[in-house]
DNA sequence: TTCCTTAAAGAGGTTTTTGTCCGAATTATA
DNA sequence: TATAATTCGGACAAAAACCTCTTTAAGGAA
């Protein structure tokens, strides 16, 4: 409804990497393990998050992501803006060019205050805050594992 | 950010034909003119929201497409819920299958009254009221055409 | 009846997003 | 040094979204 799926993926490995000990890289692996998905395409996004800054990444044995310093206080805005590119904010909802006060698609001005809801919770959000919130145990980052099936 | 370009498109037509003379057919190239966007695309949207129940279609001179009896009061979220699929309202904003104040992703409690206001705002707006805010000259369905460049 | 206009239907094409694969480079360790 | 483990980079593949084309059917008018 809002978030492609890459920006999901990229989120979701964000809040993961930031709830393991700072310092210690992270498998792609495991995080693709972790969070159920696809490890190649993970790995991809990942690479893409260490060129703008947000990741450090480690090859050879001990090699893996971690956060680079300081990246813990990032919001999900900042990831957002890499991942839906540069116009996430400023998207009319009809898909109009130009949609401003002055010159508004009819749904505008019913839009506008509940988009800079989501704008504003999308700043609010930091990587630090949702991994302590992962910590507890009180939520989840990914589904639960389907349960075994009997053979038939 | 929120809607595909198939709903933009539906959406976008629907308010138009609700601003023309109800039980006069509107023609899918007038429609795709106004809004400027792919008459055979809009033709194939345009048939499936007839055959939802939102449109009449009729073939031959003086045909085109109207708004069937009593759809001027469709609300968006009735044709979002086509367009978009009937999971539109569901969808958690980190993709998780199954998020729900029991078992909820950390964005869950953040996100849920947010998404509330957009559910709440679909539901809100209608075709009618929509149209009549396009009539009164004051809002725009589409952007303006580019103005003719010079050549060279 | 014949012609023109229109939507319907279905096949197919293009582009974007999502996902896979493989070889090369890098690193720790035995 | 040799080996195993890991990311990197590029090419490729599959799926979904977006869009086009062609033919057919239907309806109104001359």
């Amino acid at each position: 409804m809002v978030l492609s799926r890459t920006s999901q993926y990229a989120v979701q490995a964000l809040i993961y990497i930031a709830t393991q000990a700072p310092g210690e890289p992270v498998l792609n692996r495991d995080i693709a393990d972790r969070l159920n998905v696809p490890a190649a395409y993970l790995a991809k996004i990942l690479q893409s998050l260490c060129k703008h800054g947000l990741l450090d990444s480690f090859r050879g044995r001990l090699g893996g992501f971690c956060l680079r310093d300081g990246m813990q206080k990032t919001s999900l805005m900042q990831v957002l803006l890499l991942t839906e590119g540069p116009d996430f904010t400023k998207s009319c909802i009809l898909g109009l060019k130009e949609c401003t006060d002055e010159t508004a698609c009819p749904m505008h001005f019913k839009w506008k205050p509940v988009k800079n809801k989501i704008i504003a919770m999308m700043n609010d959000m930091h990587l630090e805050d949702l991994a302590k919130a992962v910590q507890t145990g009180k939520y989840r980052l990914a589904d639960l594992p389907a349960a075994a099936m009997p053979v038939a």
